[in-house]
DNA sequence: GTGATCTGGCACCGTTCAGTGTCAGTTTGT
DNA sequence: ACAAACTGACACTGAACGGTGCCAGATCAC
């Protein structure tokens, strides 16, 4: 996608090479994506919209994206990787105790949310009934959260016990569970403290994990 | 909404009366609604499409809805009005016992979505990320399924041991994990057999309840 | 300084669609 | 049979937007 002007040939302009150019105009549409995306939402967004808040014109989102559902993808990507990176620092805080590490996940996770609500909102809502190729992204990083989900519990799992199959599920219940607690959070007028609804999603987290371990 | 033309003084036609043709119409464009947005999506349908879909023409549209936002509301009621039906419907037959109820609820459910694939559509997916018009349709709504657990694992909670905001967040994760593992398994290009998901969903409730429950 | 290159702003075209109006033909009441 | 009411089909308008092209001015290489 995009045609990133494959010759390198170009001139220096204010102190940048042509690709880095072409990267910085890149990245800074990603950004606004993010924050149109966002607050006023996918489907009233425009390409206008979305170069006006760049500071860009329309020549340039075509030089990085075939259309806006491109953009979305990338935005998307931007905001699910930083959420996946976010949580798995807060896994690894915890440190070697299973429980202390789902608890610094779940506390990353509410704290990133809590902190940018654009964040659920693209990677929660937007996302959704776009086009076939966005569903296969969504289910992809859905994927990827479960299959973190598993590395954070693995060790305590019994796996003789439990079929892969059966063990993914839970994982993808789990992760709905968490979502869900999140967005009606986020979405309700005045909402319970965070330390709240860390500690029920705890809860069903811990209640789920007793279920699976040996101990 | 709509302009149901107050006067009840029209004609008979083909052997209905005004208010009774006019009901029509708007059922079968609802009906249209639910296949069109449960299939193509909401996004690309256009008034014309839903209509020509329906039979009628658009002048019966705006008959019956001021915009396709308003359809959509109205789609979205009769499917998840429907399936909430079904779910209690099988959580009854479950008879007295718990464990049977939330089976009955689980298998009921699963079963509505296998069946009719529109269904997790335009639920879970078409109505996110419209309007805050829709948005809070969208909470009424996973609010009210809330509501319904509770109703089912009410008598087996230690009322006094959790406060109630804490017993709501912990339902809206139940209603999460059971939404997400749908989800995912309607999406899946090879998906497992019914009753497999089913008792995933099954080991999350009933270990959550574990937890919930004096016992 | 001078010409080539790059940038940003704007104008333009074609399409799509919501929403309204019109009208010929059909059904009903009398 | 005849007029009033109803229906369905289509035409029309205006706005929004995607996508492309052009041009004046800024920036760089030499």
């Amino acid at each position: 996608m995009s045609s990133p002007s494959l010759d390198e040939t170009g001139r220096t302009y204010r102190g940048a090479g042509p690709r880095q150019r072409q990267e910085e105009r890149r990245a800074r549409l990603v950004d606004a994506a993010v924050e149109v995306f966002g607050t006023s939402g996918y489907r009233s967004a425009t390409v206008e919209k979305i170069c006006a808040t760049a500071g860009l014109t329309k020549r340039y989102f075509y030089e990085s994206f075939d259309d806006s559902e491109a953009l979305l993808l990338a935005a998307y990507a931007s905001v699910t990787d930083r959420l996946r990176d976010s949580v798995l620092r807060g896994a690894a805080d915890g440190g070697a105790d299973l429980d202390a590490r789902v608890r610094g996940a779940l506390t990353a996770f509410f704290r990133s949310v809590a902190d940018d609500p654009r964040i659920p909102r693209i990677a929660f809502q937007e996302v959704l009934g776009i086009g076939p190729e966005v569903d296969n992204a969504y289910r992809r990083v859905t994927r990827s959260f479960v299959d973190a989900v598993l590395v954070v519990i693995g060790p305590a799992v019994d796996r003789t016990a439990f079929p892969d199959p059966h063990l993914r599920t839970l994982a993808t219940g789990l992760v709905g569970a968490v979502l869900m607690i999140a967005q009606q959070w986020v979405l309700s007028e005045n909402p319970q403290p965070i330390e709240t609804v860390i500690a029920s999603a705890h809860t069903i987290l811990s209640a789920v994990l007793g279920e699976l371990g040996p101990t």
